[in-house]
DNA sequence: CAGACGACTTAGTACTTGGGGC
DNA sequence: GCCCCAAGTACTAAGTCGTCTG
C-alpha cells in the first residue's frame, strides 16, 4: 500500500499554499480525473499505486442471516464481496487473529441462531473493545479542485487578479454576500487577514473595503440561475450521476453485511462558519489531500483506491477497536479530528443507539434511590459534595449538560459545571433564574422554582465572586460523572438527558387513555403526539431559529382565515335569502382576490342556487377554516422548536411504536423514512412494552 | 493529575424534494 | 402541469466522555 508522505499542511501559510496551486495544470488536471473516478474505479483497475488484487470480481449477494436484520435492503454497492459467515467463534474474535482466519473458517450456513449469536456477544465482555472482525469499503470521495471561472473582483474601481487560490477564496466570501455572515465583524475581519495574507509582500499596499466582489456574486447568481434552468435530462443526468457516485462510495461491508456509510465526502474547503460567537468565524477551511486520510480496513480487505490520481492515503490501519471507516485531522482552522463513518442505520450504530436507551432505562430504575442519595449530598458539610449535589440536581431537574471546559479559541457557552455567577440569579420566593448560551449558542432562559436547600447553595456559591467567575468552583465534568458513577455502572451526565426525554414522551403519551384518543381523527392524534414531542423538546431546549419570512406566513394564513369566515358569513346571508326567497334563482361567481400578475386566483366564491348545496358549502368551508387554524396554531407553537432532534436523539423509538400500534397511527406518520431505517431494532416492540 | 487527544453522539441550518392546491 | 411551501435530508459544527501522556 501506498504511503506517500509529500503531504502539505492543509493551509498554514497562504503563500505556500497558493503557490502550489498557482500553476494551474494540477487544478484542473485533477479536476477531470476525479470526475471520472467512478468508471475508472470499476473499469480498469490496473493503473493505481493501490494496485489491488481484487480475487473474487463478482458481486456477490451476502446471505442476511441475522433475523434482527431481515429488513436490511442490499443496497447494491459494487464491493467485492466475499461471501463469509457473520458468525465468529468467540476465540476468532480475540483481536490478533486477522480478519483472514476468519474469513476462511468454516462453512457458510451452519450456525444460525440469532439468539445464539447474542448471548455469545455479551459474554463477549472481555472483548468488548472489538467492534468489528471484518471491515471492507471503498474510502472516501474527495471534492474537485478549484476550477477558475476568471470573474475579476473590482479593487479601487477597476478589475483585479486573482491567482487561483484567491479566487477560489474569494468566491468563498462572495457567496455570502447578502446573508447575516458578510456583517459580522469577525467574520469580516478573519477572512479580509487571511485574504490580504495571500498577496505576500504586496498586501500592505491592500485594503480589503476597496475590494467590490459584486462580479463574483453576480457570476455566482446566474450561475444558480442556469442550473436552475437546466433541462429535464440534464438534472435527471447528473442525478443519475450522482447515485452512481453515492452507490459506489456508500457500501461497505462489515463482518458479513452490507452497510451503508455516512458522509463519505471529504469536507470542501469553505469559510468556516462556526456558531454563536466564534472567534474563528470567517478563517479558510483547507483542503484536504489524500496524504492526510487514513484508511481503517479489515488486514485481507482490498485497499481502496484513492481517487485523486498521483495521490495516496496517508496509511492504512485495521484498528478493530474503532468504528470509523476513514479518519483525518484538520487543523485548518482548529484541531480536530474527522471520521467516515457508518450511516445511522447501520447495524454498528443501531445497537450503541439500543444500548444508549437500555442505559437509560437502567437508569428509570434506580432513579429514586440516586435522587435520596444525591438530596443528601446537597445537606453535606463538605462543599464538594454540596456541589457536586447541586449540580446533579439541575442536570436531573433542568436536562442540562455536564458542561465541559472550553477553550479561548471557542463560542464562550457553558453547561452545568462551567455556569458562572452572571449566568444566574437568586430570586425571590425559592427561584432561580438561568440565562446562558448552551451548545450551538443557543440560549437557554428559564426560572425555576427550586427546593429550599437548593435554593440556599446557589446563593452560597455565588458569595463573594465576580460576574465572571464559576457557579461550581470545586467540581468539574470529569469529578461529576465520577460521583454519577459510583451510583450507577455507566451513568454519566448525559443518560439523564435521554432517560428524562424518553421517561417525559412516555408519560405524555400515556395521558391518551384520559384524553380519549380513541375517538379522534388520524391528524389530532398526530396533534396529540407533536404535543408530546414538544414537551420533551422543551425540557431540552432544542431550538431553531425563526424564518425570516415566519410572521409573513403566519400573516397570510391569518388573511386566509379571515377570507375564508367573511366567505362563511355570506354563505349565511345566502342561506337565509334562498329561505325567505324559497329557491335562489342565480348562481354567481365571484373571484375574490388576484395575484399581481392576474395569473392566480387564490380563492373563488361560489354562490350556489339550493339550499342544500349552500349548506354543502358551508360545511366545506368550515372544515377549511379549521384546518387552517390548527396549521396556524401548531406553526406558532412550533416557532422556535424543533421537534426533530429529540426524535432522532433521546426519545425510545419503542414509546412511539408501541404508541402507533396502540392508537393505529401508522409510523410512517410519525417517523421520516430516515428515522424508521435507524430504527428498524425498535419496530417490532410488543404492546405491552414500555420504557 | 491536568490537559491533550481520540472517538463518538448530538445539534441547528442550508438545501432539496415531493406532494397538495390551483 | 406548475408552483409553492413544508417536510425531510445532507451537512458539518459542537458537544460528551474515555483514555493516553508527560
Amino acid at each position: 500500500m501506498s504511503n506517500k508522505k509529500n503531504t502539505k499542511k492543509a493551509s498554514d501559510s497562504e503563500d505556500e499554499d497558493f503557490e502550489e496551486e498557482e500553476d494551474g495544470s494540477e487544478g484542473s488536471e485533477e479536476e477531470d480525473s476525479a470526475e471520472n473516478s467512478v468508471k475508472e474505479e470499476e473499469d480498469e483497475d490496473d493503473n493505481d499505486e493501490n494496485d489491488i488484487k481484487e480475487e473474487d470480481n463478482a458481486d456477490t449477494k451476502i446471505e442476511v442471516k441475522d433475523e434482527n436484520n431481515d429488513e436490511e435492503e442490499e443496497f447494491k454497492p459494487s464491493i467485492n464481496g466475499n461471501k463469509r459467515k457473520n458468525d465468529t467463534s468467540v476465540e476468532k474474535a480475540a483481536g490478533l487473529v486477522n480478519a483472514k482466519q476468519v474469513k476462511t473458517s468454516g462453512g457458510d450456513a451452519i450456525k444460525k441462531p440469532v439468539q445464539k449469536q447474542q448471548d455469545s456477544d455479551d459474554e463477549d465482555d472481555e472483548n468488548s473493545d472489538i467492534k468489528w472482525k471484518y471491515l471492507e469499503h471503498h474510502g472516501v470521495l474527495f471534492p474537485d479542485y478549484w476550477q477558475k471561472h476568471n470573474v475579476r473582483p473590482r479593487y479601487d474601481g477597476k478589475p483585479f487578479d486573482l491567482n487561483l487560490y484567491q479566487e477560489e477564496m474569494a468566491t468563498y466570501w462572495s457567496q455570502t454576500l447578502g446573508t447575516d455572515w458578510e456583517h459580522k465583524p469577525k467574520y469580516r475581519e478573519n477572512f479580509s487577514k487571511q485574504f490580504l495574507d495571500t498577496f505576500g509582500k504586496d498586501k500592505s499596499k491592500l485594503e480589503f473595503d476597496k475590494f467590490d466582489f459584486t462580479p463574483i456574486k453576480t457570476h455566482l447568481d446566474e450561475q444558480r440561475e442556469i442550473r436552475k434552468n437546466r433541462s429535464k435530462e440534464e438534472k435527471n443526468q447528473e442525478k443519475q450521476k450522482k447515485e452512481k457516485l453515492a452507490d459506489f462510495y456508500a457500501g461497505a461491508i462489515l463482518d458479513g453485511f452490507r452497510e451503508k456509510v455516512g458522509q463519505f465526502m471529504i469536507e470542501p474547503p469553505t469559510l468556516f462558519k462556526g456558531r454563536g460567537e466564534h472567534p474563528k468565524m470567517g478563517l479558510m477551511k483547507g483542503r484536504i489531500q489524500p496524504e492526510a486520510v487514513v484508511i481503517n480496513i479489515a488486514k485481507d480487505a482490498p485497499v481502496p483506491k484513492c481517487s485523486v490520481p498521483g495521490h495516496g492515503w496517508s496509511e492504512i490501519v485495521h484498528k478493530q477497536d474503532v468504528t470509523w471507516l476513514a479518519s483525518y485531522k484538520d487543523d485548518s482552522v482548529k484541531k480536530q479530528h474527522k471520521y467516515i463513518f457508518l450511516s445511522a442505520e447501520s447495524k454498528l450504530k443501531a445497537e450503541n443507539d439500543k444500548k444508549k436507551y437500555e442505559k437509560a432505562r437502567r437508569l428509570k430504575n434506580l432513579i429514586g434511590q440516586i435522587r435520596e442519595n444525591y438530596e443528601r449530598k446537597l445537606r453535606s458539610s463538605d462543599p464538594i459534595d454540596r456541589q457536586l449535589g447541586t449540580a446533579t440536581y439541575l442536570i436531573d431537574k433542568l436536562a442540562l449538560r455536564v458542561g465541559n471546559e472550553k477553550s479561548e479559541e471557542e463560542a464562550d457557552t457553558v453547561g452545568c459545571c462551567s455556569l458562572r455567577v452572571e449566568h444566574i440569579q437568586v430570586l425571590d420566593n425559592s427561584q432561580i433564574g438561568f440565562d446562558f448560551l448552551g451548545k450551538d449558542s443557543m440560549r437557554y432562559q428559564n426560572t425555576v422554582k427550586v427546593t429550599e436547600i437548593v435554593w440556599k447553595n446557589m446563593q452560597a456559591f455565588t458569595k463573594n465572586k465576580k460576574p465572571q467567575d464559576d457557579l461550581f468552583d470545586r467540581i468539574d465534568a470529569s469529578s461529576l460523572n465520577e460521583y454519577l458513577k459510583s451510583q450507577m455502572e455507566g451513568l454519566t451526565a448525559k443518560v439523564f438527558r435521554t432517560y428524562n426525554a424518553s421517561h417525559t414522551l412516555q408519560q405524555e403519551l400515556d395521558k391518551a387513555n384520559q384524553e380519549g384518543l380513541d375517538k379522534m381523527d388520524l391528524k389530532d392524534k398526530l396533534n396529540f403526539y407533536d404535543e408530546a414531542n414538544r414537551n420533551v423538546a422543551i425540557l431540552c431546549n432544542h431550538q431553531k431559529t425563526v424564518g425570516k419570512n415566519f410572521d409573513v406566513m403566519v400573516g397570510k394564513m391569518e388573511q386566509r382565515i379571515n377570507i375564508y369566515k367573511d366567505y362563511e358569513k355570506e354563505l349565511h346571508t345566502h342561506l337565509n335569502k334562498c329561505k325567505k326567497n324559497g329557491v335562489n334563482p342565480y348562481e354567481k361567481e365571484v373571484i375574490l382576490e388576484e395575484k399581481d400578475d392576474g395569473k392566480h386566483k387564490m380563492f373563488v366564491k361560489k354562490f350556489p342556487g339550493t339550499k342544500e348545496k349552500i349548506q354543502e358549502a358551508i360545511e366545506k368551508i368550515k372544515k377549511k377554516i379549521d384546518e387552517e387554524q390548527n396549521k396556524k396554531q401548531s406553526k406558532e407553537k412550533n416557532k422556535e422548536i424543533a421537534l426533530g432532534t429529540s426524535k432522532t436523539n433521546y426519545n425510545d423509538p419503542r414509546i412511539s411504536v408501541v404508541w402507533c400500534k396502540k392508537w393505529e397511527v401508522p409510523v410512517e406518520k410519525v417517523f421520516p423514512k430516515t428515522l424508521i431505517a435507524k430504527f428498524v431494532w425498535a419496530m417490532d416492540t410488543d404492546l405491552e412494552w414500555s420504557f
